[in-house]
DNA sequence: GTCTATATAGGGATAGAC
DNA sequence: GTCTATCCCTATATAGAC
């Protein structure tokens, strides 16, 4: 039923998606500033006065395109509820996050700017990163309390807020530091190795190693 | 005599520096995508058409901001050439450099877009960072050869970077984690401890305490 | 050096025919 | 639902008088 329903849309549910579509493609490729709406209908192949039979504003295009966004984050900060989280639980949980940012990078990339401009996006991205932050510190306080994470509690905050500012920001560094202005999509290895950084002083070898395979399994 | 120059200056140097100021805290407060040329003529109490004989473009004045940007942030990375650098240096370096991006944070909160737009900084500003990566590492190097900081070589790399992503990208954390979006200058205290805080698993208590001092006398 | 007036372009968004 | 035509506004930038 649900296939049916999924393959066979009426018109209007078609380009909506296929609008939604084009501008977060267009988006990420060139950031969100520098797309107007005109270059998405063209791009959806769409006259701009059906667009806006479709959408509101720009703003109302950015703001659906943030609620995927946060479903698909939120997905990702998901913990194991029956058992203890464990570094493979770390590893998954990192590799959907910059999953997930990086098939709505445009908003990382622009982040402020975009969040200056429109209220709601901002208050909801706030919850996000509240619901981030305990997600993270639970998660590495069952690590701490399995013994695979040596650290003190007091270690915890600073810790959590460093791999979130990492985490947020990944997309606008590595666009920085590889000078890599195209918009493409980057490797989200080399980020995940960035945030394990971070804890690698509080693991033992054992543990360096688990994810040492965890990495060189990745590509894989 | 500097001080008579520096008083008695040509009125076009002093429009030209008053339209410099006002462009720059313009930036700071609005973003930089948000603040038109107008906006900035206005502010500095000039006609439109008086900005332009001052400047070719909206560009041109990123650029001189960039100028004195780039001198700021290259004296901030000045490292002591006589002796070993010590704890202290570190503080100050991290000091002078998040002094120096708070003063021009409107590059910061819109980095990838700026850079993304002109080309020019966009190299520059690539060069900034080879140059800061060279200076933490040499630092980070001295502070180990003389046993203050208990890492290995291979430790280095990602300690710098993770250090350098979070100093150059702070200004946006912390605008978007304390939600302050007025554009109002952040204390750097936080974003230098945060930096501290990557450093402190590879320091013993001695050296934790003495950054304990030199925070806690900061703001004295 | 500074102004007023204006050119030119493009943005977001709407009206009304089909 | 979709199009064409257009409005309105703001942006960067220039011309030419003073």
């Amino acid at each position: 039923m649900q296939s049916l329903r999924a393959t066979r849309r009426p018109a209007a549910t078609r380009t909506r998606e296929r609008i939604l579509d084009a501008s977060l493609a267009m988006f990420n490729a060139f950031g969100e500033p520098n797309v107007s709406t005109n270059h998405i209908a063209d791009e959806t192949g769409i006259s701009p006065g059906n667009l806006y039979y479709h959408f509101r504003s720009k703003d109302d295009i950015v703001e659906q395109l943030f609620a995927s966004y946060e479903a698909r984050i939120d997905e990702a900060l998901l913990l194991p509820t029956t058992r203890a989280p464990n570094l493979e639980d770390l590893w998954l949980q990192l590799h959907l996050l910059f999953e997930a940012i990086g098939s709505y990078r445009f908003l990382h990339r622009d982040l402020v700017d975009i969040l200056t401009r429109n209220r709601r996006v901002r208050i909801r991205f706030a919850r996000i990163l509240d619901r981030a932050s305990i997600s993270a510190t639970s998660l590495l306080r069952a690590l701490v309390e399995t013994g695979v994470l040596h650290a003190r509690e007091e270690d915890l905050p600073p810790l959590v807020e460093n791999a979130i500012a990492l985490v947020t920001f990944w997309v606008g560094y590595d666009t920085v530091r590889s000078g890599h202005f195209n918009g493409h999509a980057n490797d989200p290895l080399l980020g995940m190795r960035r945030v394990i950084a971070l804890l690698a002083p509080f693991l033992d070898a054992t543990a360096r190693a688990h994810f040492e395979r965890l990495a060189a399994a990745y590509g894989a």
